[in-house]
DNA sequence: GACAATGTTACAGT
DNA sequence: CACTGTAACATTGT
């Protein structure tokens, strides 16, 4: 589901609710999910027990991002490496008086989570941290120290973050002309700047003007010059509207993001161009559904 | 039933 | 080696 935006929306609704509050206990219910099985931490998986154990007690400290990767510290030092994948949600839910689940004003209809497609819950002091997958390709990863996952490779050929200061107008130009494969393919590969997929992928290149087909290094340096601009921007954007909720993908809170309403081009093929009221083009591209304004887009 | 769905990785083939 | 296409992960919705 989520790509740099959700998972930056994720992190900052669910801080405030988390921070201080310690874990009471821990219920896995898919293993799978935190034996690192289809990762890179094939080896050495802890079990479902060790999982539930280590974390009884542990009082949350932080969230931080790298990429569509979120990492939760703990006051001890210890850390979760979680991944949310196409499908996976990560939401608070407070308990009621009694302990129950919290209804009033809350923006989750009472008794939609947990549901049969929770496969881990947090019980915590004041409320329930959820982990939900409907395709169950996340993954959440016990590790003793944050300084272990750095180390553990996670990261590895992870291209920059869309505002490190050192991912520069200059960089982007320099390391795309480098490659000579389809742009579209460039972008969504986390080589050279990290966050999009699919749907922003598809915005940004409507927003610079330019066909996700090409050739990487076909564009000029004016147009990647504009798509420097147009990646950061359309980010950025979908950051401060709370991300687009598609179709699984819900912020900390279980609340829905904005920027659904703000899409210009993804899922919008055969529908007409805001900009010159053309009709959108669909096609496959790389395996993923991709929409252009052929008209905008050159 | 066929197909597609916000991500990532592995592998076969050109 | 560079690159492309496909499958796989597993489930749901159209």
């Amino acid at each position: 589901m989520p790509e740099l935006p959700e998972v930056e929306s994720v992190k900052t609704s669910l801080l405030p609710y988390l921070k201080g509050q310690k874990v009471k206990s821990v219920k896995v219910w898919y293993p799978k999910l935190v034996s690192g099985k289809g990762t890179k931490r094939d080896a050495d998986p802890l079990k479902v027990e060790e999982f539930e154990k280590e974390l009884e007690g542990e009082e949350f400290k932080g969230i931080t991002r790298r990429a569509k990767n979120l990492i939760i510290e703990f006051v001890s030092g210890k850390a979760l490496l979680i991944h949310l994948k196409m499908t996976g949600q990560l939401v608070y839910k407070e308990y009621r008086k009694g302990g129950d689940i919290a209804k009033g004003g809350h923006p989750i209809q009472e008794n939609e989570f947990p549901n049969k497609h929770t496969y881990i819950t947090f019980e915590l002091e004041k409320g329930q941290l959820l982990y939900n997958d409907v395709r169950m390709f996340g993954y959440v990863l016990y590790f003793p120290t944050v300084a272990e996952i750095m180390a553990g490779g996670h990261f590895d050929g992870l291209g920059l973050e869309p505002y490190d200061p050192v991912f520069t107008e200059e960089y982007f130009v320099k390391e795309m002309q480098k490659r000579r494969g389809v742009l579209k393919r460039v972008l969504m590969s986390q080589e050279v700047v990290v966050g999009l997929g699919n749907i922003y992928c598809d915005e940004a290149c409507f927003d610079a003007g330019v066909r996700p087909d090409r050739a990487a290094n076909d564009l000029s340096e004016e147009e990647l010059k504009r798509l420097y601009a147009s990646v950061r921007r359309i980010l950025e954007l979908a950051i401060e509207m709370g991300g687009s909720s598609v179709n699984d993908y819900l912020l900390g809170d279980g609340s829905k993001g904005n920027y659904a309403n703000y899409l210009k081009v993804y899922m919008r093929g055969g529908k007409s161009c805001v900009n010159c009221g053309g009709e959108l083009e669909k096609f496959k591209l790389n395996g993923r559904t991709t929409v252009v304004c052929e008209e905008c887009q050159k």
